[in-house]
DNA sequence: TAGTGGTCTAGACCACTTA
DNA sequence: AAGTGGTCTAGACCACTAG
C-alpha cells in the first residue's frame, strides 16, 4: 500500500509522475526502444512499472496522444506514431510587439450594404444578390499599416443582429483580449498570396510582394456562417511559430 | 451513491460527462454567462452543480485549459479568457493529396561540406567557420516541382553522428509517418517570401512569386542544434488551416 | 473469454493564495 | 484558516477487439 505522498516523491523532485511517466515514453521512442507503429506496453502493465494507478498512466497516455506521438486504439493497444510536420500547431505572431497595444490604430474604410457575389453567397451560404454588410479596415501600428481586414457579415432582416454580430466580429473581439464577446466556431485558413495593386497601395507595400493571407469563416453557435473575410498581413512583421518535442 | 452506470446514463447518449462538462462551460462563456476574465465556479462547486467526482471536473476544465479558452490559477480560481486569434493552432495542408505518397520524388540536389558562415554558425551555435554539411533537396509531385529544402547539418568529429543525423534530419523521416527516427525537440517558424531568381526557377514558378518558408530547428535530446534550414513551398499547394470552437 | 483502452468514483494529501 | 487548483489512489464498470 502506497499513498499520495510517498508516490509523489517517488519520482525525484517536483515532477509529477504522469509528467514523469510521458517524457520517459517519448524517450523511449525516440530512441527506438518502441519504433514507430510498434505497441506500446498495456496500461495495466504500466501501472506496474511505474508503481501508479491506472488514472495516472492514462493521463500520461492522453499528453501523449494529445501531442499526436501515440494514438490509442481501444481493444488493440496504444501505438507509436512517427512524427508528421504537417500536424505541427503553430501560433501566429506579430514581431515586435503585442497584437494590439497602444500603438495599434484600426481605421474603418468601409462600411456598406451590398449583394452578396457569388463568392460571398457560397461563403455564407445564402442567396446570389441577398443583402449582406461590407467592412474594410486597416490596422497600422506607429503609422505603419501592418494589416489590412475584408470581411462580409450576414445580415439577416428576421433576426436583426447585425449590431451585436458587428461588434462579435470586431478586430477588438478577437484580437484584444479584454473582450467579452469571443466566437463559438469557425475556421481559418492561411496561405502566402501575392499582393495585389489595391491593397499593396494600401499596406504601402510593393505590387506583387508576398503577404500571409488569413482567411476567416467565423460562425453562429448553431454553426450557421456570420461572417466570411481575411486578413492580409504584411509578411515581414508576422510569422506562425510552432515549438516541437518536449514541453 | 451513485455507481458508473448511472453517471454514464446521466448526461444523456453516450457522451462523456467530461466533455458534457467542457460543453456546457464553454457555452457559459460565449453566451456571456462567464464573462472574459471572470471566476468560474470552483472544482467543488462544479462537482456538486454536475454531481460528478472531482477527477471529472478535473478533466473537464483540463481540456478547456488545453484549448486556451480558460486560465487555471492555484490557489485562486479558473477564470475565463477570452479568445484570440494569434493563439490559434493551424496545421499545415498539402492540397490535393497527401504529403508523401508514391507520386512524390525527392531530389538531393546538393551535398556538401562547407565552413558555416555568420548565419549558420549562430543557428547551429557553433563557431564561424566550423565544418558543417550542406544539403539541399528539391520535393516534386508528378512532376511538378511543389518544394524544395535547405538545410545545414551539424558535423562533430569528436562524435561521428553525421551518418545516424543524416538520416534523422531527412525528409522521410519527419514527412514519411512510416520512419523509425523522430525529433525529440526544435521549433518551426512559418512566413511569407518573394522567391528569389534562383529557387523560383528550381520551383519553376515566376521569379518574385509569393511562397511559404518553413524554417527549422532540429535539436538533440540535450538540446544542442543538430540541423538549421528550411522549406520554401510554392504557396497554391499548401496552406495551414485551423478549427475555432467546439471539437 | 481475456485483454485492451475509456470512463468514473469518493475519497486523500499537497501547494498555493487570500484574508 | 478557509478555499482554491494539482495530483493521486485502488478499485469499478463499460465498449471494443482479438483469438
Amino acid at each position: 500500500m502506497v499513498d499520495a505522498s510517498d508516490v509523489a516523491r517517488a519520482s525525484d523532485q517536483g515532477t509529477p509522475a504522469y509528467v514523469h511517466i510521458a517524457q520517459t515514453l517519448e524517450q523511449r521512442m525516440t530512441s527506438g526502444d518502441y519504433p514507430a507503429g510498434s505497441r506500446l506496453p498495456s496500461g495495466s502493465r504500466l501501472c506496474i512499472e511505474f508503481g501508479v494507478s491506472p488514472m495516472t498512466v492514462r493521463r500520461a497516455l492522453h499528453m501523449l496522444e494529445d501531442r499526436g506521438l501515440v494514438i490509442a486504439r481501444q481493444g488493440q493497444g496504444t501505438f507509436a506514431r512517427s512524427f508528421d510536420l504537417s500536424d505541427s500547431l503553430f501560433r501566429l505572431d506579430f514581431r515586435g510587439g503585442e497584437w494590439l497595444d497602444e500603438s495599434a490604430d484600426i481605421r474603418l474604410l468601409e462600411a456598406s450594404m451590398t449583394r452578396a457575389d457569388d463568392n460571398v453567397a457560397h461563403r455564407l451560404e445564402v442567396e446570389q444578390g441577398q443583402m449582406v454588410v461590407h467592412l474594410r479596415r486597416l490596422v497600422s501600428y506607429d503609422g505603419d499599416p501592418a494589416m489590412s481586414h475584408t470581411e462580409y457579415i450576414l445580415y439577416d432582416p428576421r433576426r436583426p443582429l447585425v449590431e451585436a454580430q458587428l461588434q462579435l466580429t470586431s478586430l477588438n473581439a478577437f484580437l484584444d483580449s479584454g473582450g467579452t464577446h469571443r466566437f463559438s466556431r469557425g475556421f481559418l485558413h492561411l496561405t502566402a498570396v501575392d499582393l495585389d495593386n489595391d491593397s499593396a497601395e494600401l499596406l504601402q507595400a510593393a505590387e506583387g510582394a508576398s503577404a500571409l493571407r488569413l482567411e476567416h469563416v467565423f460562425q453562429d453557435t448553431d454553426g450557421t456562417p456570420v461572417s466570411w473575410g481575411w486578413f492580409l498581413l504584411r509578411a515581414e512583421l508576422f510569422r506562425l511559430s510552432a515549438r516541437l518535442g518536449s514541453l
